[in-house]
DNA sequence: CGGTATTTTGAGTATCGTCAAGGCCAGTGG
DNA sequence: CCACTGGCCTTGACGATACTCAAAATACCG
């Protein structure tokens, strides 16, 4: 997992952006103006990327690992509203400050673009615009998305539509989901409380929620965070209505995996 | 910020854009376009604009009254994960079929603008494209504010956030906000029901937490469906950690209403 | 004025939050 | 190498909250 630092220096960064598929389809003129503002960033577990409030003067986009957007209560609190993954862009594109801070949740590999050359290259490639407009649209629809699943009343059926979204949402991140066979193999690296805050319950009944899963077969708890997704069709009963069209989404989800 | 219509009434008006303030600050040609790609539309409280998994053949914006953002549940509900009011704009661009329907919650009026060739125009004017794009961008920034406001165990602090972010937000709406004086007068014409949905509870509870709010004497029921605030405070105490920044944002509403 | 839909209220039950204690793992220091 | 310590996850018991079901009151509409 560690990128050794020489590696990054010289003629892998001018025209290393090979490291994002993201942007695979975009004209080599644009590619080449992109490396040319872009860089690397390594953020230790815990640590920091952009403080609420801040004007940041780059747009990123993760390569590897997690990066959690959450917001800090008066009381001190701190409550995830959105997790991003590899090829995920962030950063506040033509506006003022961030209105969320981004931590990385586990070690985390960042491309970063100065944002004024990042903003001009966009109002000049009509591809680049389709592509971050068609980012940002898609993280609305994620966030609806949980708010559908923050509208469910029972924890375990919270739980059940995270996993589900987890995996549907991320079943070619290898990071995160395997598929040995017919079962999935969930990662989440993420400690009890912060999944708590983000499912809207404490610790304790997360906690619960998760054994109740296990001890009905559904799922299999190989350490705190690592589950075998064991009844997929149980999950997304459980999950009742939560996602917005679990029918159609389990088909993508089998037509993908067999 | 308020302009005067007839001030537009050369440009935009001439083509009935005036009604859009939002789109007062685009250049006179792009302007044109706009208006020659536009039409109107009127809808009934409850008729439907936008099916679900439809792929719409134009982009909107909402002129007057209200539109709900909603999903319909395999068991049949729905859930309303948004709410659209005057100047907000909706459409897929460049993406496909809607992920979510959007019916009308009260009487309303948009304005449309043939798919495609504001697609086109997209492309061509940075203008447009940064409206549209901090459009879509502070739309996400909305939608996480509500996954903090569902984050809340309480249903009275999430009614009391709810009603918060309405006052904030739909600040110099008139349709939805008046001030008298000191207080603010909300009107919300959608029934309990969807209500409760928008909330992540159940009618019956939402009604005692209304009720429970009108005994602390924080909010005053003037019917059904129209409330005042009588102590703004007491509400964003109740609502907790809910908004991202209350004092930012409460100070952000003194300063615009005194 | 009457009929219908919506809201409100009430009583009982399930779920969840809270507080407290125990167990597991990793890192630390003797 | 082992005991210790701290953090995190888990478990248990209790109280608060919210959901369910049912009925009454109110508002809305013709």
């Amino acid at each position: 997992m560690s990128l050794n630092s020489s590696d990054l220096s010289g003629l892998a960064t001018a025209k290393g952006l090979g490291d994002l598929p993201l942007f695979s389809k975009l004209p080599p003129s644009v590619l080449d103006e992109l490396s040319r503002i872009s860089g690397r960033r390594l953020y230790g577990a815990g640590q920091t990327v952009v403080h609420a409030q801040e004007v940041s003067d780059f747009v990123g986009c993760v390569s590897r690992g997690i990066l959690r957007v959450q917001a800090t209560m008066p009381d001190g609190q701190q409550h995830i509203v959105g997790l991003l993954v590899e090829n995920d862009l962030f950063g506040r594109v033509f506006d003022g400050p961030h209105k969320f801070a981004i931590e990385a949740a586990t070690d985390t590999e960042i491309r970063t673009f100065r944002r004024g050359p990042f903003e001009d290259l966009l109002t000049h490639s009509v591809e680049l615009e389709r592509l971050v407009l068609l980012n940002i649209l898609n993280e609305l629809d994620r966030a609806r998305e949980w708010m559908l699943l923050l509208a469910n009343h029972r924890v375990t059926g919270r739980l059940a539509g995270f996993l589900f979204i987890l995996c549907r949402r991320w079943g070619k991140v290898t990071d995160v989901v395997q598929v040995p066979g017919q079962t999935f193999e969930l990662e989440i690296p993420v400690s009890r409380t912060d999944l708590a805050q983000l499912l809207g319950t404490r610790p304790e009944s997360l906690s619960r929620a998760v054994h109740a899963l296990a001890r009905s077969g559904i799922i299999r708890i190989e350490s705190p965070y690592k589950f075998e997704i064991l009844k997929f069709d149980a999950l997304v009963e459980l999950a009742g209505g939560d996602a917005i069209d679990t029918n159609q989404s389990f088909r993508t989800l089998q037509q993908r995996f067999g």
